[in-house]
DNA sequence: CCTAAAGCTTGACGCAGCGTCAAGGTCAAG
DNA sequence: CTTGACCTTGACGCTGCGTCAAGCTTTAGG
């Protein structure tokens, strides 16, 4: 009338580790224990063992089990709950697979430009004349010095971060992310970080004092605007419509903390 | 020119033990250890350190993302193969999701069914005449001494089997499942195997050479025939269409197993 | 009756990714 | 010199078993 792990095991369709498991946790003890130690199991266990394998099938945890079995009306409201949870992960997983495929884009998007070799580091002499006439001459000496007093390494780290945020920029654009989103919003808070590492701008000296906010704000949007301006961004941003965004972007921001 | 990890832990927004994790797993080591044993990094290491968080992010593994920061153009196949992995993920926690709400829909109809005591484990007199006609009398008598000669316990046993199996077909039928489902299936070859405990039955007797394969197959068609006939079973099952079910189902399974 | 093959027992490590004490050096400030 | 903040290594905990390992018991076969 009773059965041995293994055999109650095959019943049910597991293995007699997973019964010894149970018993361990106390969720399924057996019906009998011979004298010899061994677990005999009963018709009322399989019934047991039956319904664990079925909650356990439906994704509860063993706690949760013990808690169903224990109170005999509870399983409605426990797996209720359950289903919250269960939902709450797809909506989880949801996100996680959109931000891989933002990401996918990003990166090709990435390749493209390492490719082109836009976005090189930090191209000072490009810009000479404009940073020049913006911020002064010895702001672009200043510029200078600093990146030229860079190891390969760091000049590699330097252009690494600024091929990060390039493709990021690129991926929003391209997925049609609003300016005022949180995730535009995030790109334009690194964009400034970034710059806050560049001495002799106005960013860099809000932190030490050295310059007002004012300062900080008008050279963030005069750069965003900077980017619209050169076709050679605005190509890779999906047209002049996507680099608005980090134009826009990048003012938002601005007017919110800076 | 170097953080301790606590800054570089603050930069990146996660926490030391994380960074002392990567080191100890070869993820990410200090680029420089004093001579007290405390770990600095510089700024390649927070632009690694970025980029790990990144993938964490999108649910990447440890090793994987080693993996993709050794190989540098690696990174998109194993974003893609990422990708299948979320998405099936995300159709099994449907799938798991579905069987929840059948389950809380089985659960509700089985309450019902206990309420109104219909199931009510093993009704031997109600079907008396008809068991005595379709299999003889003393199928009906060996039936009924073995019924008697159980304790409490096991008539508890066995009628919980009993209310657990009708709830599940009630379910089954309320959400339409197809008879050659594999849930239906599945159904149906827990409902043998019920059968299979009775002694006396054809089912019974064909684990121990007392029986021929028709025998059972007859025996298990003729009990779906029963289940649609009885107006009791039909109410419950959503009407004649949803007892239907139950009766192909059996079928089909008959003609398959048996 | 003896033996080999199953089957059973308890015990313990492994996995994934850190969180969370614990005990004890190190360093900057008062 | 003391306090407190920050650093180190070491180790357990969590989830649900899978997977040896060493050793006792039962069973089937010669």
């Amino acid at each position: 009338m009773d059965w041995s792990v293994q055999q109650i095991a095959k019943l049910a369709g597991t293995t007699s580790r997973t019964l010894r498991h149970y018993d361990d946790v106390g969720l399924l003890k057996p019906s009998r224990t011979g004298g010899n130690g061994y677990r005999y199991y009963d018709q009322a266990s399989l019934v047991q063992l039956q319904r664990i394998l079925l909650l356990r099938g439906l994704g509860l945890g063993l706690p949760a089990i013990a808690e169903v079995l224990g109170r005999e009306s509870d399983a409605e409201r426990a797996l209720s709950r359950h289903l919250d949870w269960l939902r709450q992960e797809q909506d989880r997983l949801a996100r996680q697979i959109a931000s891989v495929q933002h990401t996918i884009t990003a990166m090709k998007a990435g390749g493209k430009i390492m490719a082109e070799e836009m976005f090189d580091g930090f191209d000072h002499a490009r810009y000479k004349d404009e940073v020049e006439e913006r911020w002064g001459k010895d702001a672009y000496a200043t510029g200078n010095a600093w990146w030229n007093g860079m190891s390969a390494e760091q000049k590699a780290a330097w252009k690494q971060r600024a091929r990060q945020l390039g493709s990021d920029w690129i991926a929003a654009a391209q997925t049609g992310t609003a300016p005022d989103s949180t995730e535009a919003q995030d790109l334009a808070r690194r964009q400034v970080e970034w710059l806050t590492g560049i001495p002799g701008t106005p960013a860099a000296a809000s932190g030490t004092g050295g310059g007002t906010s004012s300062d900080v704000k008008g050279y963030v949007t005069g750069l965003g605007e900077m980017y619209v301006a050169d076709p050679r961004f605005a190509a890779n941003y999906g047209g002049e419509a996507g680099a608005a965004i980090v134009r826009d972007a990048l003012r938002i921001y601005a007017g919110k903390h800076l």
